[in-house]
DNA sequence: GCCATAATTGAAAGTGATTTTCAATATACA
DNA sequence: TGTATATTGAAAATCACTTTCAATTATGGC
């Protein structure tokens, strides 16, 4: 699946125009190796210490092209920082968050979703994608 | 009900030992009359057409203290933009956002947030608050 | 009202995250 | 191989706020 994507990045790349160069495989690959929800800056200091050359407007110009070919997503969660998580065609998912210590649970659920989509309709909206987050306190945190 | 509200953030200017300002009065009065969701920049604009002399730190500042009294509630749809909406008390919404026009329309539903809280439940998460935005075409968009 | 104390203000400087600029370099294709 | 064009890294620029600071303004006691 790591490779899939592969493939899908460097079918957008080449349906582009735009070129496969060394810096963006590198970070591709560890781009899917990281664990998911990384900051771009996290992201950027695991890159760094295996490649010291890479600039961090290219990590950022590349997470972009990630997010446009479609096997990553941006995320938000209110802190201020840009995540980026990587994502299976078609796959979709939502996010418990814990305030207190900042662990992220990821969460499918088929019923909310179609209750979205009836909610749309109501409006005469027709729903892309959304976006929906928890926030509160995980077990451990609930002291 | 906008008495009420500017009643509350008396109150909370009261209570914290902070001082009722012209510039607090003009702001929540500007505020309390405007559309919802508009984003700080555009509340300054406002703002500044009829007040010419009040400074942008001082509806940054006064803003946050809405939302700190409870009367309005910080949103964020991902365009870079801070926005704030004047709330009533225990009320709570979710948004539809056209990505084509830009219109917002609120929902409410209640069978969405029992799902949410079961979902969280089935994490061992104490919910505090949650986000949910639709994103996709309105009607007139869909064309 | 008058004073003293402390909060508030506006302008400007400072932040932090992200973007842009630009000259040098690398890639793709003829 | 040559050439046109995309890409890169470093540094400067931008954007949306936040902080600083000296001047101004509320508020409570007398």
């Amino acid at each position: 699946m790591k490779q899939a994507k592969k493939k899908i990045f460097q079918e957008f790349i080449a349906a582009k125009g735009l070129k496969s160069t060394r810096q963006r495989d590198i970070i591709l690959d560890v781009f899917l190796s990281s664990d998911r929800h990384l900051s771009i800056e996290e992201l950027y200091l695991k890159l760094r210490a295996k490649h010291p050359g890479i600039g961090y407007a290219t990590v950022y110009r590349t997470l972009k092209l990630f997010a446009e070919s479609g096997i990553a997503r941006e995320i938000h969660f209110g802190d201020g920082q840009t995540r980026y998580e990587h994502l299976a065609a078609g796959e979709h998912h939502d996010h418990l968050v814990c305030t207190g210590c900042g662990t992220i649970v990821e969460f499918e659920n088929e019923a909310i979703e179609q209750l979205q989509d009836e909610i749309a309709a109501g409006y005469g909206f027709l729903i892309k994608n959304h976006k929906l987050e928890l926030y509160g306190l995980c077990a451990k945190c609930r002291g």
